[in-house]
RNA sequence: UCCCGCGUAGCUCAGUCGGUAGAGCAGCUGACUGUUAAUCAGCGGGCCGCUGGUUCGAGUCCAGCCGCGGGAGCCA
């Protein structure tokens, strides 16, 4: 059996590429059946794209096993591309031959109706099969190879940073511990756990994020980004934080803060775009049956600049809005949820990026202001979505570094002597941000939950599939 | 981790004042139609999350537990 000869739906139904009176071969999922007397109708869906093609039977009753092609069965159908008698339709194929290869009885899960979502993160194994879930998946694919060209095409070299890191210090929320040490039976030297004696003789981590060992791969490439897996092991429980999810780290050598918001914010219009595009009818779906206004906001953002303001400004506009807060607003405060939403949804209803944060809420590493009370991070805020890009100059002063470190309260330096090594020697000024993957594939879609966006989500308490 | 809500048929849900379990979809049987998640008629389908309590009687009220969802914090 031939499998190489079939014809993908994207092919004929999105491409148009295939010519009226073709003989084609189209091997997917049904997902509809239609039978009657006369004439029977059949949808199948191969992935390729959206939308099924139809197969036109006119004698059913050539055809017993359609009796058995019920929603979910695999076929392989073969006939002639027609031009479409029916209305919603431009391309049908008249069917010669239709045959089960992969027969779904009654109780396949999936049936030709909404399902909840909530109900399809439990059968995570079937869902990209759906509308919806095929549309998601093949957006993840279609985004991540925009990220890849844009950054290729402006220079920047793709390198991999380390997924197990043996420093705790990376700063950035609580860490997976990696072991072989036989958990029953953990060797001890004094009541303390002998770290010398499990796999890496240290203490093991899974990477809480890539930016450490970036910054020292931008200074000696220059350009660089990261495109990996990251994990955090913080018991999360929100519609946008999972404990598993995919980080996109540019750092760029001889750049300042300016140059990392210009970055920040070409890089997601470009994303954009791409999606509007390139993924049209994909998108398409998600703007008629997700959100309705997704297209529109998309192409207004393209179109506009991003409002950039300093964390003070916002806590003026935020104090003189008179809006009532949960939180109350007041300098040096965090900016929460309500505040970024207020600001992203209210004020400005588009992008914002905050800049010049306090330096006490911010991490070590980031850009001391002369007055010592401000460092240069920033955050890129966006509707629904929130926070979606955090970044910051970094402190490339070894004297500032680690006077700052200390007024943090940092004080043990053996586990950074590499950090500073590249200030001590050939430091130079440089920037980047880490922007998640996942947020910006539920900001494209109108997806409302991260759980959605990834195939297989991993949160607190759910590890399945 | 905290606050709130929910858990009933394969799925989506309803279930009044505490009185012996209901609809739509899917499936099955049949009819009909160039149909579009087709339509029409009929049929089958239940550990009401688990444990305990109140009561003559609990899907319904109470407590605990488990699970899920929404919001918050942490953050991308």
């Amino acid at each position: 059996m031939d499998y190489k000869v079939r014809t993908r739906v994207k092919q004929i139904v999105v491409d148009e590429a295939v010519p009226v009176g073709t003989d084609v071969t189209v091997l997917g999922l049904a997902r509809t059946v239609r039978r009657s007397k006369e004439v029977a109708f059949i949808m199948v869906n191969d992935g390729s794209c959206m939308q099924d093609v139809q197969g036109v039977i006119d004698n059913p009753d050539n055809y017993p096993e359609l009796e058995k092609i019920l929603t979910g069965a695999a076929v392989r159908m073969k006939g002639t591309l027609v031009e479409s008698q029916g209305k919603g339709q431009k391309f049908e194929i008249a069917v010669q031959s239709l045959d089960l290869i992969g027969e779904a009885d009654a109780t396949y899960p999936l049936q030709k109706k909404r399902h909840s979502f909530e109900f399809l993160r439990e059968i995570a194994h079937l869902r990209p099969r759906t509308n919806t879930f095929g549309a998601v998946n093949r957006m993840r694919s279609r985004l991540a190879y925009a990220i890849h060209k844009y950054y290729q095409e402006r220079g920047f070299f793709y390198i991999h940073t380390p997924i197990i890191t043996a420093s705790d210090c990376e700063g950035a929320g609580e860490l997976f511990r990696v072991t072989t040490l036989d958990l029953d039976n953990i060797p001890r030297v004094d009541g303390k756990i002998n770290w010398d004696e499990d796999f890496f003789a240290s203490e093991a981590f899974l990477t809480v994020s890539g930016q450490l060992e970036g910054e020292l791969l931008a200074t000696a490439l220059g350009d660089i980004y990261t495109f990996g897996p990251t994990f955090r092991a913080e018991n999360s429980n929100t519609a946008r934080h999972a404990s598993e999810f995919w980080m996109i780290e540019p750092e760029m050598a001889w750049a300042e803060l300016d140059d990392d918001m210009d970055l920040a914010e070409d890089f997601l219009k470009y994303l954009f775009r791409y999606a509007l595009e390139e993924c049209g009818d994909d998108m398409a779906f998600f703007g008629k049956w997700i959100d309705k206004e997704l297209i529109g906001t998309l192409e207004s953002v393209v179109a506009s600049d991003f409002e950039r303001i300093t964390y003070t400004k916002a806590i003026e506009l935020l104090e003189k809005s008179g809006q009532k807060f949960e939180y109350p607003v007041q300098w040096g405060v965090d900016l929460q949820t309500e505040h970024e939403r207020y600001l992203t949804e209210k004020t400005f209803k588009k992008p914002v990026i905050v800049y010049d944060y306090p330096l006490d809420i911010k991490a070590f590493y980031m850009r001391v202001n002369d007055d010592w009370k401000t460092v240069r991070a920033m955050d890129v805020l966006v509707p629904r979505v929130g926070e979606i890009i955090g970044g910051s100059q970094r402190e490339e002063r070894l004297d500032v570094l680690q006077e700052h470190m200390k007024r943090k309260g940092i004080t043990d330096y053996e586990p950074y002597s590499w950090y500073f090594d590249i200030r001590r020697w050939g430091s130079m000024p440089h920037a980047g941000f880490g922007l998640g993957f996942d947020r910006v594939v539920m900001y494209i879609t109108g997806m409302a939950n991260i759980r959605d966006v990834l195939p297989f989500p991993r949160v607190p308490r759910w590890a399945k599939f």
